[in-house]
DNA sequence: TCATATCAACTACAGCTGTCGTAGTAATAA
DNA sequence: TTATTACTACGACAGCTGTAGTTGATATGA
């Protein structure tokens, strides 16, 4: 699967996956701290994400509830790997030592970083 | 700085930093591999490249010879800080754990990230 | 010198995104 | 019952990207 959601999009959907779903006004509520939108702002982006499969709506009332039909999850694994793709070659260690590299990490991440290593390897087994 | 690639806006960047500069006909035929482009579509990339700032050209004979403005390295850093900061709030070792929880390393690459961090903070005393 | 080939400039168009305004319809308050 | 409000549907528009055709100038070969 391949998701490309730009940034009004992405946020949109992030509330959602926190809520787990929400009508046109709830969503442009919760996104009020950010930027005031007009209404038909937000349901425009929703049902234009509901035209590609993004999410599901239901009727109540005369509201349209929104859902997600993919889970933040998914819509990271497909943004990080089309990233991966493009810069590393789909080489993830090139990515993680870029972050090295760009002093991304103080003393303490390095540390939880190796004991996620380790705390992984373990699980793996 | 902030940098947006879109993906033949990469691609043809990727050429550049490759080489170091390039003609429009010799950058579409680097391109060639991936896919038969009109050069005029070669042309007009790249003059909106140079639009936004990202290269320049130089005139030698009557063509136009571009080399890049920015380096591979600074588009990446961009392009990943801007994933991170909309996926994990900015939080690299979230990414980093992300990855890990993806599967996206087998057992020798994890210790090739080992490696990279015990190298990393040896350099960084 | 004249036809052909090489270039860049300009124009165009479709598809996507952010952003709204307007219209029509249904519920609700006065 | 009527005016107001709450909603969705639809249409618009600008800006960006991929894609390419046309035009006009210049160089080059016959």
């Amino acid at each position: 699967m391949k998701i490309k959601l730009d940034d009004l999009q992405f946020k949109i959907m992030a509330i959602l996956w926190k809520q787990g779903e929400g009508s046109v006004s709830s969503i442009r509520d919760h996104l009020k701290s950010d930027k005031e939108l007009a209404i038909t702002t937000v349901g425009t982006v929703l049902s234009r994400l509901e035209k590609k499969g993004i999410l599901s709506h239901s009727k109540e009332g005369r509201q349209y509830i929104y859902r997600p039909l993919i889970t933040e999850d998914q819509a990271r694994t497909s943004m990080i790997s089309s990233l991966t793709k493009q810069l590393f070659k789909g080489n993830s260690t090139t990515l993680v030592n870029h972050l090295l590299n760009e002093n991304e990490f103080d003393e303490q991440e390095l540390e939880e970083i190796e004991r996620m290593i380790e705390g992984y390897k373990q699980r793996k087994k």
